[in-house]
DNA sequence: AGTGTTGATGACATGACGTGTCATCACGTA
DNA sequence: TACGTGATGACACGTCATGTCATCAACACT
């Protein structure tokens, strides 16, 4: 199945970073990404909804993993150990690609209409966690509390991580930002 | 100023409301909203930066009022309370319009692009909560804390403002919300 | 070998979105 | 009366995104 070059998809994607890196993303057009990649236009959105997509594409998965993760704990663990045992299976994947991301959210936080749909991903996963909370029978009202928690948790970790001159990994982040919350939240909620 | 009939932008804002409500957002063009509003079309991204913002652009003083708000309240005042009450001060503009924007949520909450720009209004309402609450003195990091607390409130109370066969008030919601948000991070944070 | 199917891509047309630019002209002011 | 101001009209333009049909290597089956 197919007379051309193998890759596609991957060829678009590295050719697209490389173009949102050099001249903004703003100013890098779709015609220009595909000549780089040796494809037409219309190939682009075969294989990306919309040129926002070609960041965000390779992360499908995550809200399935999120769920499964969530599901599968013992009951008799506490909420927030769920959270925190969830986003360490999580972000294995994510360690390895530090100086790639790193690069990805630089673009990201360029562009207004990138930050929206990057907003768009904590919520797809919150809404996954909201899913794996329920199958594990949490009620509806703490399991949207608490995946809320847990998405908002992981920005935080996951911005610090890909700030710069930041070193820690990503899972000692997590820790440290589950430990931030749970003492803040204990002195807000302070009467 | 003005050798045409006044009030562009809200016959604008009302034919947008409109069309979008009989056949839906994405199916409505920039265009026929003009048209019905007697405008051309150049004119509708005058006062609008895009399509999306005619569902949005009544809400610009938002930030500073939040800001504002937060800023003012007592050193005293424990952190929980200052998210209330600058909540409870936000949303007397919201009473009186529970069916404008219950229909407007209708709308929002159709479209992927919409629940996209939705998303952004919470994150600048956080900001804007980051904002007061450095104002007040309050540390950095518990700043970040407090507003993600805030504004993830302020969306739940909301959504729940507007769900069909709610009766209760906003303020009232907030209240409850309040309560859950306090009830269950105390049973999160259990170890 | 020959034949048919499949699936990715090319090629082309089309419509909506969003912006730049200049002209127009009622209104306020001097 | 003259002038400046500011909102709008009119027009051109580039980009984004989608629909549709043609093309043709790889594969399966006979």
């Amino acid at each position: 199945m197919g007379r051309w070059e193998p890759g596609a998809r991957d060829r678009i994607a590295d050719a697209a970073l490389e173009l949102f890196t050099e001249g903004g993303f703003a100013a890098t057009t779709v015609p220009q990404i595909t000549a780089r990649a040796g494809l037409t236009t219309r190939t682009f959105f075969r294989h990306f909804a919309d040129k926002r997509d070609v960041l965000f594409a390779d992360e499908d998965e995550i809200p399935l993993a999120i769920t499964g993760l969530l599901a599968v704990a013992p009951l008799s663990t506490p909420t927030i150990e769920v959270i925190g045992g969830g986003l360490r299976g999580l972000v294995s994947d994510y360690e390895p690609r530090r100086d790639q991301l790193r690069a990805r959210l630089l673009i990201i936080q360029s562009d207004d209409s990138l930050r929206e749909r990057y907003l768009r991903k904590l919520s797809v996963m919150s809404a996954a966690m909201v899913a794996g909370f329920r199958q594990r029978g949490t009620d509806g009202r703490v399991a949207d509390v608490a995946a809320k928690i847990g998405s908002t948790l992981f920005g935080f970790a996951y911005d610090r991580w890909l700030a710069t001159g930041e070193t820690r990994s990503l899972s000692e982040l997590i820790d440290e930002t589950l430990d931030l919350f749970g003492s803040e939240f204990a002195a807000s909620t302070a009467t």
